[in-house]
DNA sequence: CAGCATCCGTTACGATACTG
DNA sequence: CAGTATCGTAACGGATGCTG
């Protein structure tokens, strides 16, 4: 057990996805199946070792599927399982907070 | 501009709530007007100067309000600004799904 | 192409001591 | 009581090089 043991739920939504690249991965994935490179160019930034990392814990937390296929060149698919696809309203919730809180606070901001 | 300036409404948000101790300072700001030695005595293993800084950055960023009684003793006490209570849904959005996350991995946390 | 291992700087955080 | 200041460690995260 390396999570730092949750004490209400959450904080357990805040330890799967409260972290700045997982909610990018998770939105980009909530557009389709996406391949390793294509998330990585599609994530601005973001170096193989993070992604990798983070992909790896969103699976082994049900949130992300990896599909691997035996090719030459290999090819690794990423797809939202159904426990990730339901973070939906979740990240919704955020991106419409999120606008609102913009528009409200960062007028001054250039 | 100490930020790392977000791309997307829902990094805004993370930025802002995006935070272990934040989301437990504000579940209990959102029962109401608290001391700052309340607040401490209810975030379980949160050292005085993580809520100090805490506290401060949610004031900066508009959620907290600080009022401050120029007594003695000293008496300082946070509420939720009217933008701190507007995340609320959120915060709801995220418990709802955390409380169904666990259900779903049948993670019996003691 | 996708990924792992290593090194290494930066930052976050906790513990402690001091102040109005 | 509610902070501020300082310090040392631990973790995070980027860059690079190697593999199937």
């Amino acid at each position: 057990m390396t999570k730092p043991l949750p004490c209400c739920p959450v904080e357990t939504t805040l330890l799967l996805i409260g972290d700045k690249w997982k909610v990018m991965i998770l939105r980009d994935l909530m557009t389709g199946t996406k391949r390793f490179g294509a998330l990585r160019r599609s994530i601005p930034a973001i170096s193989q070792k993070m992604l990798t990392q983070q992909l790896r814990a969103m699976e082994a937390d049900g949130l992300v599927h990896r599909e691997v296929y035996a090719e030459v060149p290999p090819r690794v698919e990423y797809s939202l399982t159904e426990t990730g696809e339901s973070l939906r309203p979740v990240l919704d919730a955020m991106s419409v907070w999120g606008r609102q809180y913009q528009r409200d606070q960062g007028e001054g901001v250039a």
